[in-house]
DNA sequence: GGTCGCTCTTGCCTTATGGCAAGTAATTGG
DNA sequence: CCAATTACTTGCCATAAGGCAAGAGCGACC
């Protein structure tokens, strides 16, 4: 399995079988429950996660104390706070299981040593960041450009493991709703 | 000028003066009028740009045709359009001055090179790309959580010369409301 | 098996923002 | 310097989403 997942995961045409041998024995095992904050804010992350099963979501609280809820994580996806791991900052956010679940670690120094050494790597890493870059950068012009119901229907056609595992309050707060209007939405719709 | 410019933006703890130097040479001079689009949609970013003067914005189109601004560039920052650079995939997105100004352009194939040839370079551009990506998540969280009132003012201290240059229309866009709401809340401000 | 707590729904009313259209002010180009 | 275009404002009304509170459903745990 863990071949499986990460080779998957680490797929870029200048990787070379051996370079992926190293990728992948740097990976070590993580299992969790549901539940369980698996990165807890304010300490600083020193590893990500590659998710082999289950969800993970992210979340932080805005001014009045509501939680927030930034990100979801499902298979084959990196579990990780970027600006955490790479400039050494605490999390501003917690990481939280929402099934249970397992997947792969790697810690940040081994991480480094990996991207200065296969140029691959650092290839494959700046590809990453690109794709979560614009996916964020997406949601802002999607927030300002479709109406709530509009982009509830895009999490169910294109995520619906979300809608199944999620509460309604943490899926609204991430379409940035209530969990009042998210409820009249979803009756809205039959 | 241009030694003064670029050793600000490529300020890292890693990146040697030899290696600046090489960093430096690589980046040629390129001017601009007001109104001109420096990167056209559709086609292939083949350079970024680092500004040494002037205000740029990236700017998109909704599905109904209107203009949507989604990002504005000033003094010291680096204008690019990552998903097209390092991709090589066509533009979403135009790029065009709002001002007259000038700055310092370098060609992808030698970016390429020597972020692969010098590890602080590679740490540096990881470095940006986080900061960028926190940057557009920061602004997709400040959507939802903040009214628009709030949004404007925000701008207003922190990006001064943006409401000095672009016209009201843009600045809306950007902030995800009509020219109409944002001009009432200039009048509320007063 | 009952009580507690959490999740979700629903009704009533409020509020922020939008849509349209008319009108004024400012800029641009010949 | 004038005409045309674009930028901005304002009034009137419409709509999406929120706030609050009551209540229903459901699971968790002793």
């Amino acid at each position: 399995m863990k071949e499986l997942i990460l080779s998957q995961v680490y797929q870029h045409p200048l990787i070379s079988a051996d370079d992926l041998r190293r990728i992948i024995d740097a990976h070590h095992p993580r299992s969790f429950k549901k539940g369980e904050v698996i990165y807890k804010r304010d300490k600083v992350l020193n590893e990500y996660l590659v998710l082999e099963s289950g969800l993970i979501r992210s979340y932080t609280h805005n001014y009045n104390g509501d939680e927030i809820t930034t990100d979801f994580f499902g298979q084959y996806e990196v579990v990780i706070e970027v600006l955490s791991l790479f400039q050494r900052t605490p999390l501003q956010e917690d990481l939280q299981a929402l099934t249970d679940g397992c997947g792969w670690t790697i810690p940040y120094d081994i991480f480094q040593e990996l991207f200065h050494t296969i140029p691959g790597f650092s290839e494959w890493g700046r590809l990453w960041m690109t794709n979560k870059l614009f996916q964020f950068k997406q949601k802002s012009i999607d927030i300002i450009t479709q109406s709530a119901k509009e982009r509830y229907l895009d999490i169910l056609t294109n995520k619906p493991q979300i809608i199944r595992h999620a509460p309604l309050k943490q899926i609204a707060s991430f379409l940035g709703i209530t969990d009042t209007s998210l409820s009249r939405i979803r009756k809205d719709i039959g």
